[in-house]
DNA sequence: ATGAAAGCGCTAACAT
DNA sequence: ATGTTAGCGCTTTCAT
């Protein structure tokens, strides 16, 4: 079977092959290519035609090994069922697009072999920059990869990583809902989050501890839930606390996938907001406003973070800021906290339990 | 200042460096590496042990140069708001991680040059495989580079574009919607979906059609709206409908964003489902069974979808079946019709407007 | 303004 | 089993 000469297919073109057809130098065609000052106009759409009707498509490895820097950035994170992840990926992919690079997209799972794995593989192509969420127990190795990467922290923050950082005020986001409640006149408030082995699980926690010690209430180890954060978790979770001797008469979620668990819970108990029981979700998908009657939650400003930490990465890879002059960066946003239905002063009876 | 002596930053360290360092050649360096078979374990373990020590980092463009092609994978998409979006993500990063290569993510925005300039970019990068959602107006050039890479369409279907593809049958899924609302006595039925350019479009609305003839209803062109896949298109449609002087006592939406649309356009009106007017919604992200009622949708397969996609990609950029023995595969994923609490038997007064 | 030539870091013959 | 050598396609001096 002979090859047809269609130009696209199995392209080997190369810029030799343009200069050759054009009879000039594989150099001046770079040049003309590469925009060159010193290049005469002519020649320039002389060498336009050839790689248009060649086919001609330049090798980004070649580039790349030459001038040893790659055109990409990677974006890495524990999982996507947030919108959160989904935001920073939109924002993410935006400001590559208006530098000419690559999103590399990588989910780790918090896996620390799979962090590892992807980091070296960014390292090796000469990533120009990372965005990570650090898995809780990121390998050394890993660390030290990083550290020859202009990188920047989301979310979690990790103690070894010396890096800038943006994250959320998870203390301050849950103090604020329990503080809410509080002065509704709960006493029995569960939380259900994170572990406490993940930065923002700690934080959040402790939020949620300090509205207790500053208000004097009297703080019930039984009501605190802590696990992986997953809907299944928070639904488990939830159930368990519904179930108690003396259920929880409110109810403030650490995580936005355990938010969606304890709706479900909620639903299956029959249990109404708030009614029955007090809700604060956490993060705010746009169906919380849908929901009826409304979800009251720990809102998340998300654009304002994803931009945040966009920004930080694209000033570590400017030329300019670079090297010792960086001072180290922390942004700390604080959550907007959002009064909707599922929040209501405590009732006199406790919420009933089953359907 | 003097530079400090940790082996990682600015690591420039190269094979030849490692080579030198033990006083062998450097090709001897790469077959170690390379666990090349013919290598003396004991060689292997003393290059191992001074990569670690020098910190040397493979230079993935030098390799790609060598070998001629890259080490990514392209996932092209319109945007990321969909749950569907999300799930293709997942499930091809998860491929590729186990295929150890990366996932180039790339959002487009239906704008057929920032296609191009995707498309262009990871065929410079000599990309390993492309899934892409094909915009409306994909350029010819677009085309034509596509063709030289492994390439895999999802969700819409270029016209002229010869790659396998997978998509979901959304005539069928539109036309199951229609018949059970018809089925229940509805008789003014409304289609909100999206425009007609886009495959997807057509195919929905036709099932809508299609419904309508095949249970002689009769079909109201002022009941049809198109338009872009927005929540706020969606809102906007919904509430003309529900100003109509007849209103319909049906909705059968077109797209999952404009299904949220429609959410909200009813809750401003104060209007319920099914009471004041029954409501099919497209998609099923897991919010829907929460709410109550429970909406019933015409629910995607997401995942089945996103391995079948991955799979024939897969299946492309493996050396064996390339070439002329391909035959085209075009895969047709039927959804899943979810019948809830928004839809039920036509009431005798029609929908009230306002609240 | 253009050509000649070197070399980026690696792999893969080809020797030995 | 290891060393030598030749490029992969490009950019970039250095001449001219």
């Amino acid at each position: 079977m002979r090859k047809t000469q269609l130009p696209s297919p199995a392209s080997n073109v190369t810029i030799k092959d343009v200069a050759e057809h054009l009879g000039i130098s594989h150099s001046t065609v770079s040049r003309a290519l590469a925009d060159h000052p010193y290049t005469n106009a002519q020649t320039k759409q002389r060498v336009r035609q050839a790689v248009d009707k060649l086919g001609y498509v330049p090798h980004a490895a070649a580039r790349g090994l030459r001038q040893d820097k790659g055109t990409m950035v990677g974006l890495i994170l524990p999982e996507l069922q947030n919108e959160m992840a989904v935001v920073m990926a939109q924002t993410v992919a935006a400001n590559c697009l208006k530098a000419g690079l690559q999103l590399v997209l990588a989910v780790t799972g918090d896996d620390p072999n799979i962090e590892y794995q992807h980091v070296k593989a960014l390292r090796e192509a000469r990533a120009r920059g990372i965005i990570i969420t650090a898995s809780p127990g990121m390998l050394d190795k890993t660390v030290e990869l990083l550290r020859s990467i202009p990188t920047t922290q989301f979310s979690r923050r990790h103690a070894l990583l010396n890096a800038p950082s943006v994250s959320i005020d998870g203390e301050q986001g849950v103090f604020g809902a329990t503080q809410h409640l509080l002065q509704l006149g709960h006493t029995r408030i569960a939380y259900v989050g994170m572990d406490v082995d993940k930065s923002t699980g700690a934080e959040r926690l402790a939020g949620f501890v300090k509205a207790h010690k500053q208000f004097g209430s009297r703080l019930d180890p039984t009501l605190q839930r802590l696990g992986p954060a997953m809907a299944d978790f928070g639904r488990a979770a939830v159930s368990d606390l519904l179930h108690m001797g003396k259920p929880p008469s409110a109810l403030v979620m650490g995580a936005g996938s355990m938010t969606m668990g304890a709706l479900m819970s909620l639903r299956q108990a029959g249990l109404e907001t708030p009614g029955d029981i007090s809700l604060v979700g956490f993060g705010d998908p746009s169906w919380y406003a849908l929901w009826s009657p409304g979800i009251t939650a720990i809102g998340l400003p998300m654009f304002e973070m994803a931009e945040a930490t966009t920004g930080l990465l694209m000033r570590q890879m400017t030329p300019g800021a670079q090297g010792e002059s960086k001072s180290m960066t922390h942004i700390k946003i604080e959550s907007r906290f959002l009064v909707r239905g599922t929040t209501a002063p405590v009732q006199k009876r406790s919420a009933r339990r089953r359907a």
